[in-house]
DNA sequence: ATTAAAAAAGAGCGAGCGCTCGTTTTTAAT
DNA sequence: ATTAAAAACGAGCGCTCGCTCTTTTTTAAT
């Protein structure tokens, strides 16, 4: 392996600065990408709307889970009507489509542009980090995903879970690309991407053991990293 | 940290052999714990019945999810009539509180059994290496457990919860007890704890990966044991 | 072969589900 | 202030759910 720089890597709080998809901007994408299959038709009703129905099926569905999570309820939570409601969605099933959606357009992005590093150690470093920062920021979208695949249709389901094999599979390059140890080979590669995938997880489905806990989350991440070279080393 | 002495932990196949949830006398355990509230009297019929029920369960709600499982689908399955299920089990509830109850006891057993090691090392390979044996052995059930906890009544939820909380901090003491490096500290052997269940989890929940692949369960165990010995070297 | 007890069967119950659609209310251009 | 379009409403529809209960079948001791 050629050199780190841990100064190159950038910081939550930066990140965060410049992400995309945060309030209402994030509503305002989603209306954009399903308003074909949306009754209401200006804009600033949908948005208004779609945010509750989303920040309600989040709260309620993560709780007892998405398909015990009766529309009368979200009714309530929502504080809008049954059609209120089916004016901004098409169906039930459909809320969490557009979820795996959503999470699907934010990982392709942080791959897709990390790999346009020349630095490859960079590249790692970007995706890993911004991995964590991402899954943070939208960390009830990317647990919903987790816990509902299952109940999406067959053609999403499969969708949802090539979002993964992505990641671990370009992870999987990378390090076999920087690493130098002859020791290693592409089992090792791939047991290490995956282990740095199951600790993206970690951080986001159990995020309650981090909110006020000392281990910050730009640690949670070097933390993650300096793993990933020690298990090189080896 | 004092010596590694690999030739002491037990393989797989040697765990395999000795292990007492298995096959009908696993079902067995599961009529003795909850006969009281089982109309079946006789143990023949509803050992055997309770293992279509469970098996049919675990084949169903894996795919779908518990609570999308009806039991109408149970019956066909299963092959037993409505009246058939419900003279074996209480509710379709109680089918997910006598899984939770299955896997407490067996991952309690293997916390209480590794402590009463003297060697230090010992206890905590044996934590490792029995909990990825047992998550394989009893792999259904777990998994159940891990993605429909929330299903259960608050209190068993709590109960689900209290399971995993109990391994990390285990984990955690005994990390802190062999361990030498002055650099570390109680949030490191927290994170290591945390990682190392991560990992335990990434194989029995997704074990489809290492069904036909090269990394044996084996294999698997001493490379998680590995990355523990190299994080805590820092 | 008889028979009383145990097990298995499955139609039917009330409740709650996702979703629709005719009506009312709100919006915003004039 | 008027008005036509858009948004919000919510009772009601058909359906499936978990579960019960009477009836039928099987078991096993005599």
């Amino acid at each position: 392996m050629t050199s780190r720089d841990p100064s190159t890597i950038m910081k939550f709080d930066d990140y965060k600065a410049n992400f995309p998809y945060r309030g209402k901007s994030l509503y305002n994408r989603l209306f954009t990408l399903h308003c074909e299959n949306i009754k209401t038709k200006k804009p600033v009703f949908a948005v208004n709307n779609l945010e509750k129905i989303f920040k309600a099926t989040f709260k309620i569905s993560s709780k007892i889970g998405f398909h015990e999570m009766s529309l009368r309820v979200l009714c309530r939570e929502t504080g809008l009507s049954m059609g209120g409601i089916y004016s901004c969605i098409e169906s039930k099933e459909m809320i969490a489509i557009m979820i795996k959606d959503m999470v699907k357009m934010v990982s392709s992005e942080i791959i897709d542009n990390a790999l346009m590093h020349n630095n490859k150690i960079q590249t790692l470093e970007t995706i890993v980090a911004q991995h964590i920062f991402a899954t943070e920021l939208l960390q009830p979208w990317f647990y919903f995903l987790y816990f509902e695949t299952r109940s999406l249709p067959p053609e999403h389901q499969k969708d949802s879970k090539t979002i993964e094999l992505k990641i671990t599979s370009t992870l999987e390059s990378i390090l076999s690309e920087i690493d130098d140890n002859d020791e290693n080979d592409e089992n090792k590669y791939r047991f290490i991407a995956t282990m740095t995938l199951a600790m993206v997880q970690e951080h986001y489905l159990k995020n309650w053991k981090y909110k006020n806990s000392s281990l910050t989350i730009d640690k949670y991440a070097d933390e993650t990293l300096k793993l990933i070279y020690a298990s090189l080393k080896n």
